[in-house]
DNA sequence: CTCCGTGCAAACGATTTGCACTATG
DNA sequence: CATAGTGCAAATCGTTTGCACGGAG
């Protein structure tokens, strides 16, 4: 199970790294279109899971939410904004993480572990305080 | 808008509080059926929804997976299993994570935290070692 | 008697899949 | 040329919603 690196591929990957933002599927596949009018969303998707797989972009899987994928492939945890959904990196001192407490939950034996920050960006603490003068 | 304790919100809450696991809807649908067999999964969303926002249950958003939810509301995190997707409650020290770098991030007001330990559990681990075997 | 809540079916948004066709290595 | 990847449409999964009816307070 080789993988080929097909244009689409290629253009899916290029338009991620180039954005610097944690894209959707939808988005990517919008960017995609402008070169690629013909492609399909499952193409989007089908390769978003591929190229996660290979480690060479990042998934994200927010509370809920539709998945987004991130150019970083390097370990950090993400900050969201609850208003609008925005995602950024964060890179905080894990530290207080690895404790013996986690290792030995439960008999679980631990893989990883996901941090997410949610609070409301600058953008969306403006807006709310200009609806709130109105 | 006051809220009235039907029957159907009533066993919905009752069966959660007992299984003492993270349910999701259409889990907590079959158990609440064997009570009350007409009831419709709408309303079990509907008064998981309701029960959640009013503080009564926690409601668990894990990576892109289905919702479950806790009948703990003391606040705790969460290890889940990769494999079978069981989630289990945590208690550890947050401590670290209550540094003055998180609360002054890129602007952002910070409303909370979701720190989801990932692993395999006990069970998973020896089928795993029994499938090896063969 | 007032509305909140219900059951049902249909709608929904995100994602996945079966299929015949295309093109990479 | 073998077979990984594609485009398309249909299917799927979890969840939500519109509507007419039912029951709690």
């Amino acid at each position: 199970m080789q993988l080929r690196m097909t244009n689409q591929r290629e253009i899916i990957l290029r338009e991620l790294k180039k954005s610097r933002h944690h894209l959707s599927a939808d988005e990517l596949y919008d960017k995609v279109k402008k070169y690629m009018p013909r492609i399909s969303l499952a193409t989007v998707y089908r390769n978003l899971e591929i190229l996660s797989n290979a480690g060479m972009i990042g998934k994200l899987e927010i509370s809920g939410r539709q998945k987004r994928f991130d150019y970083d492939v390097t370990e950090h945890d993400h900050i969201y904004c609850a208003v609008c959904h925005r995602v950024d990196n964060l890179n905080i001192d894990r530290q207080g993480l690895h404790t013996k407490e986690i290792k030995a939950v439960k008999g679980y034996s631990i893989t990883g572990y996901r941090l997410e920050i949610v609070g409301i960006c600058q953008a969306c603490q403006k807006k709310s305080k200009q609806a709130e003068k109105k």
